[in-house]
DNA sequence: AATTGATATATCGTTTTGATATATTGTAGA
DNA sequence: TCTACAATATATCAAAACGATATATCAATT
């Protein structure tokens, strides 16, 4: 049966593409998924072991030389499991935006504060939104069914960032000029 | 000292305004500030009693009647320790959308999944949307110091959803019509 | 009088984070 | 050559947060 364990679908999407070890697979959330998902070792190698035990996935050493390494395959069951979920249309989007409560709290600290936060904010999401940029630019030179996938969470970065920047805008505005 | 827990900070800020027992906390939580941050008795109850031996917070009982009910102030301490958090504009907005795991990882279950996915996703918004203009439109009667802070989370909220909208649409086109 | 739903506090198991420990391999510079 | 550093790789731990549940009271309805 299916857990409630989220990662343990991060971790069967990925090895749904191709067979990786536990460090692999942090690599590949942290450049492809990280601004929509994360994940730790302290999370992944756990979910591993228990998505072993129930033989969703199987573990091969493929230690070229002394060195232990361990990638993993994903088995009939792990697909089937996968494909359950993926199904299930209830998602749970869960948001939690720091930069959101320290302006909601805001009145506490003055005017100036919430400005200086609002442009702290500003400058992490024009710097990530570049990186989008990049992202699509390179895609788009081959929009194979393969990568439409990646594609669309790229864009949707990128649209939000965007809101986001519009946003920031307008909130200073709103704090400097409304007496 | 400040601790790492972010709740003690949600607790600090709704504190700062008005007193308030565990379940009012929840309340104001669910009500005001869940679309961009969410917390839970499981959270909020060890907190109150972790900010109580910090001495951040007070207790006073204040029953009516044989009923136990616990009310909270925030002390001077409790404000500085606020005022610091706010200050600092080092901010971890931490986003889960479990629908792009889904749709990152669609191949695995072909298209009109994905679209499906996007539908759902997407009548979640326009709910929520309807929620925050309704908001807003209250809020723009009165817009003093007091609520200024409030209307700016909530037209980032208006502001990214109506974001997500247009992704909507253009997502499912490109899956529509891309061959 | 009985039932329902809101109020109120609290705990428990599970999941996740973030930090740390440990050790190996590859590589760039002294 | 060697040596220091970064990257690779697995794993664990305490702390934090979630989500569900237990318990009980109060207010309003039936």
């Amino acid at each position: 049966m299916a857990k409630d364990r989220k990662i343990d679908m991060v971790i069967l999407g990925l090895l749904s593409h191709e067979d990786l070890t536990g460090y692999d697979i942090k690599k590949r959330i942290d450049s492809h998924i990280s601004f929509f998902w994360k994940g730790s070792f302290g999370s992944i190698y756990p979910a591993l072991s228990g998505l072993q035990e129930q033989g969703m996935i199987v573990r091969r050493s493929c230690g070229s030389g002394s060195r232990e390494k361990i990638s993993y395959s994903i088995t009939e069951d792990g697909r089937i499991c996968l494909n359950e979920w993926l199904r299930d249309s209830n998602a749970c989007n869960d948001l939690k935006y720091e930069t959101l409560v320290k302006l909601f709290f805001g009145g506490a600290a003055g005017r100036e504060t919430s400005i200086r936060n609002i442009d702290a904010f500003e400058k992490d999401i024009r710097r990530d939104l570049e990186v989008l940029k990049m992202y699509k630019e390179n895609l788009e030179k081959d929009l194979s069914d393969d990568h439409i996938y990646f594609y669309l969470t790229v864009t949707f970065g990128i649209d939000t960032y965007e809101g986001y920047l519009k946003w920031c805008s307008k909130a200073r505005k709103l704090l400097r000029n409304s007496l």
